[in-house]
DNA sequence: GCCCTGCTTGAAACCGCTTTGAACGCTCAG
DNA sequence: CTGAGCGTTCAAAGCGGTTTCAAGCAGGGC
């Protein structure tokens, strides 16, 4: 069923009904009517392959994610992000494309997209610092909103992310408050800047109290259980050994309660942790209760927010770049409690 | 730079232009080469948008998820099978469309895609027992493959499956082998054909050596590190503990190892366990030397047999539907030994 | 009675490509 | 010398919508 086959069976001519479904104003409002019920009566939907070469809108966005090595990490937050802007899409009658490219082919995906005439914007993940794609894809003039910043670049783009600084800082200053002085941060990888930016966090709120950051005590690796578990075993370990973790995600907090509980001791009374809680799905911090104390801050709102700034952006090109900076709620788990009495 | 003004430059007209660009074998050997030149030299890309309305073809396929809800669990299968889905269609020139729906919308969503022709073919994730959408999708006409069986429904359609029941068969074998008798399942949510299909291979495992599967050592839950640790715990309390699990993702295998380690236990020593593991890349089992014992899978490899599947199915779709039953491994890790002696 | 307006509707061009059917220039067999 | 056949090229008709521009018709002011 296509719109002349419809505008036939309602003896009207395509122009009447197009605009009549598109809800332009001079359409009578019986003729418009008597459209609406037939185009529903026949399940018509408006050919998307034929609505965009009219209308040279692609009315789809594009989402890049390195990842397409073999065994490149996934970022396991990709897929409460992509639920999240989906939502948005859906609402607006937007398609979302997804491409799982090479590094190296990264540039090249994007000047695809864009000469194709795919999707009428992009949203960047996994920024880099200094990344490089924030320049290219200005000059390209493909409108995006980034997840997180490019630490490092200083151009006008928009972007969604967290107050990752704000959020270590608290959850530092949260366990020197309880009396702990032997605080450990088990961060992600700092070529990432939002780990950068986590660990500035971390060592001025121990600064500010006067407490110098061990760098014994700070770790960094990809967020897995694993290095989490290498990492607080190591440190656990030492002659003098801390009595409190800020870790980056909630697979590290993981990895750091196991060696605490390998170590005979209880995490809360013994030795604290505070986790940075993405809020995936998959990965619940508890069920009613926290089980770890936790700076909070869900990346499925990110991806809504990052969607509803990218649709806008593409619908008013010229409206000056927009940024949201998200705070992580503190949120109180069963993970943490004063420091134990010498 | 579009065709029409490529072929001015060349003096030459579209079709030939064309042509030349798409292979056919009609054009002047001469001229091909001089096309070819030019639309280098120019950077031409034929627009996407008229190429699909031109051909009737999408060049995409849909992958639809449920999850739309808040508070939904996103797959953490969901990524990586993607990322393994995406190379396939990268190299074959077709896009990936993501939708992501709530529960009701999801035949809507279908007959949407079908009838706006914004895709040629469909993947279906977390097929359900008895799941009315392989129907409907038959009657609508839109070629598909499932990743998994439906179980309780018998039509000809394509799939990607993994050998779940062969997996957990194998698996509880080994642990009998091993010894153990006492042999606990820590399953996921049996709503699911898969889980089914698990835990018949355990059953079935057990009563081959004349061991009664106990009912009070078989769990069914959603695969989370916390629902694990809540199974294992309440059955490593019983007074006829279990020696060993069979567990069925690896995050359900992190909380039954909890749950050991919380009672003074050792993993591997008194009590053993094994997972299924979908070779996840940011949930790696260990690094060179795998931490469980596991059936493994890789998701990832699945997501490019069943993307191979669904394109030969769009060239051409009178071909009978395929189907690939992928045999799991049964790798050895840290995680399992001998029953301890009474 | 006439003309201008406002409200509706329609014809046709257009988006950028593919593809059908026709035409052109040559060679070569009859 | 004619006509069939081949290799190349092109004009034009789609694909299924949107959008511009024109036109039909009724009502109202003069």
């Amino acid at each position: 069923m296509n719109l002349k086959e419809l505008a036939q069976k309602l003896n009207l001519s395509p122009t009447t009904v197009s605009r009549a479904l598109n809800g332009y104003p001079e359409v009578n409002a019986a003729t418009r009517d008597r459209i609406l019920a037939a185009a529903k009566r026949h399940n018509y939907r408006p050919n998307t392959r034929a609505i965009r070469l009219a209308t040279g809108r692609a009315m789809a966005v594009g989402h890049v994610f390195p990842g397409a090595t073999k065994n490149e990490i996934m970022n396991p937050v990709f897929a409460d992000f992509i639920a999240g802007a989906g939502e948005v899409y859906a609402a607006n009658g937007y398609d979302m494309l997804l491409s799982v490219v090479s590094d190296e082919a990264e540039a090249q995906t994007y000047r695809d997209l864009k000469s194709r005439g795919a999707v009428d914007g992009v949203i960047v993940h996994a920024v880099r610092t200094n990344d490089e794609r924030i320049q290219s894809l200005l000059d390209l003039g493909l409108p995006f909103v980034s997840h997180g910043r490019a630490t490092g670049v200083d151009l006008p783009y928009s972007w969604v992310d967290v107050n990752n600084r704000r959020a270590f800082l608290r959850a530092t200053e949260f366990l020197l408050d309880l009396g702990h002085s032997r605080i450990a941060l088990v961060n992600g990888l700092e070529g990432m800047g939002f780990a950068l930016r986590r660990r500035s966090g971390y060592v001025d709120a121990l600064s500010a109290r006067g407490v110098d950051a061990d760098p014994a005590l700070m770790s960094s690796d990809a967020m897995t259980e694993h290095s989490g578990f290498t990492a607080a075993s190591a440190m656990l370990d030492r002659p003098d050994p801390p009595t409190a973790f800020v870790a980056a995600s909630m697979l590290s907090g993981m990895g750091v309660r196991r060696a605490i509980e390998a170590r005979g001791l209880k995490m809360g009374r013994d030795v604290s942790v505070i986790i940075f809680d993405d809020e995936l799905s998959y990965l619940r911090n508890g069920e009613d209760l926290p089980i770890f104390t936790a700076t909070r801050s869900s990346v499925r709102e990110a991806g809504r927010l990052a969607a509803q700034m990218l649709l806008d952006l593409i619908a008013d090109p010229d409206t000056a770049p927009r940024n949201k900076l998200l705070e992580a709620d503190l949120i109180l788990g069963q993970s943490t409690g004063p420091a134990p009495r010498k």
